[in-house]
RNA sequence: UCCCCGGUAGCUCAGCUGGUAGAGCAGGCGGCUGUUAACCGCCGGGUCGUAGGUUCAAGUCCUACCCGGGGAGCCA
């Protein structure tokens, strides 16, 4: 082990640098020198500790900074959980004059001092501070006030808003929610399978898809006889980002029998709502020998897992959404934890709707498809809880879904919740070369674009189903969240994709 | 893309039937208190989204456009 490693405690192997911290009036002062490294005890990490005592270093933002004649209270965040840590300072503390007296709210410190318990409500332990640093102040028009502000001026700052406590709590939500996808998966033998971000079809026809092309603006390819040609683009063919992976997940079930993919996802749509991104991330699990029914088994079993896994890692950041976004957030999560899922047909819905008596802007009847308004009044009013919806009509869904026997509908399935209305769809796919090809054929699509979907059931064909989940609205249902673009931390909307 | 609502100080908003702008918070200064979105006093701060139009007079009425929000469609 090297002198640096021996040094002192959490000091890993980055190199040594000099830090200059500058002051609020501008004059800049060379403090020490100093070792930064990554590894510091955090500030969750302290505030679980068993029992006070002992020299901490806290180092983080200041969320809110208040000053007395003789003590000054610091609010240290650091971002790894909701609360800070509060940091008390008296002239006792090195720096008391020149730096705590000058701090104010954003400013980045490096604190010390011992950790004790405090004798204030409102925390458990509390830094008795002897020595506080100032890394890096801030401007007298720094935005972010110890105030509610509109998520609509936050997004206007997308670079600041993680400090504050709803979006850093977002975050957070989303990572956590983020590894437990991942856990549940290789808890049950499912293989990570990478699709591609860029694609040559819109397989899925889900809609408009964004062109990826090297050729120069204003180009406008044409072969001899003037007909479209991207025979001079990077491919050689046009080119879009992804708005699904399921095709590529099903070559891959199709060899490693459980597969599921994670990643970004792209779609162009003019779409201007509070649950719709350009971009956004996706969850597609693809199983071999699976049919519509084991499909809504995993479904519900995968919701569970996941939000059982947060409500326990999250529970300070899901308390505050509770508190202070949604006060249904709590008992949401709880019931989809521990409520079985009501499961009806199609048919069966349009009958509950029809029966309703409700007036709805779009009347239903058999082989329309469910509404945002109806899907709403099944999970929000009639169940009160998570719908799985299955077996709809052939003619509203997509060329691959399982055709059932009674020739009318497909092996489709939707999984409701409330607030949100569908946040999974899914079906058993059409594993029969003789059957997909006449759907292609209904449907009017190119069989040669889908020589290879087509191929993959001419070898080895087995029945598989397969769904996809929109993660942002995952995150939304989690969290209450009213605006998708507010549990993203970069969303891309028509007409904005800055920072 | 369609329907509805909005754009006033750094932020959150008020400004009635037209008579050239206010509050709270933030910022600066001072005071005070083991504080918890601390509190009290004083001070600075706005070409009222943009461009036209009506009028003696427009933040206020009209038109167009831009931006934002809610809802719908599309979907995840």
């Amino acid at each position: 082990m090297d002198a640096r490693r021996i040094a002192g405690r959490g000091q890993g192997s980055l190199p040594w640098q000099t830090c200059v911290a500058t002051m609020l009036g501008a004059e800049r002062v060379s403090i020490r020198e100093q070792r930064w490294t990554s590894m510091d005890e955090s500030v969750r990490e302290i505030l679980a500790r068993e029992r006070a005592g002992g020299e901490v270093i806290v180092r983080g933002w200041l969320r809110t900074v208040r000053h007395s004649k003789q003590v000054s209270f610091l609010e240290v965040t650091d971002g790894s959980c909701f609360d800070g840590l509060q940091v008390v300072c008296s002239e006792a503390c090195e720096g008391f004059e020149e730096v705590v007296r000058q701090l104010s709210t954003g400013c980045a410190v490096e604190a010390r001092g011992e950790l004790v318990d405090s004798p204030g409500k409102g925390q458990r332990f509390e830094v008795d501070g002897t020595r506080v640093v100032l890394v890096g102040g801030v401007g007298d028009d720094y935005p972010l006030q110890k105030k509610r502000h509109s998520f609509e001026f936050l997004r206007t700052i997308a670079h600041l808003r993680p400090r504050t406590n709803t979006i850093g709590a977002v975050l957070r939500v989303r990572d956590v929610a983020s590894m437990a996808i991942h856990e549940f998966f290789h808890e049950h033998g499912f293989v990570q399978l990478h699709a591609p971000i860029i694609t040559l079809s819109d397989a899925e026809g889900a809609g408009e898809m964004f062109r990826v092309s090297t050729l120069e603006p204003g180009h406008d390819p044409r072969d001899e006889n003037g007909n479209p040609s991207f025979a001079d683009d990077f491919f050689g063919a046009p080119t879009y980002l992804s708005v699904s992976g399921q095709l590529e997940a099903e070559i891959g079930a199709l060899a490693l029998s459980r597969v599921y993919t994670f990643g970004p996802t792209f779609r162009a749509e003019n779409s201007n709502t509070s649950r719709h991104l350009a971009e956004f991330w996706m969850v597609e699990p693809e199983v071999a020998f699976c049919d519509l029914q084991g499909l809504a088994d995993l479904a519900e079993d995968f919701l569970k897992s996941v939000f059982a896994k947060v409500l326990e890692r999250c529970a300070d950041d899901l308390a505050f959404f509770d508190k202070r976004i949604d006060d249904t957030v709590l008992s949401s999560m709880a019931h989809v934890i521990e409520a079985p899922f009501e499961r009806i047909d199609y048919s069966e819905a349009v009958k509950i709707l029809e029966a309703s008596g409700r007036d709805f802007e779009f009347p239903v009847h058999w082989g329309v498809d469910l509404q945002s308004e109806h899907e709403r009044y099944l999970t929000e009013e009639h169940f009160q809880k998570p719908l799985i919806v299955t077996d709809y009509p052939k003619g509203i869904k997509a060329f691959y879904m399982y055709s059932n026997d009674d020739q009318k509908t497909v092996g489709a399935m939707d999984v409701l919740v409330p607030r949100i209305g569908e946040i999974i769809g899914g079906s058993q796919r059409e594993h029969r070369e003789d059957v997909l090809t006449a759907r292609l054929a209904e449907q009017e699509l190119e069989p040669e674009r889908y020589w290879w979907y087509l191929d993959l059931r001419r070898h080895g064909s087995v029945p598989h189903a397969g769904f996809g989940l929109g993660f942002e609205r995952l995150i939304q249902f989690m969290t209450g969240m009213g605006n998708i673009r507010d549990v993203v931390p970069f969303p891309r909307v028509p007409g904005n994709a800055e920072f």
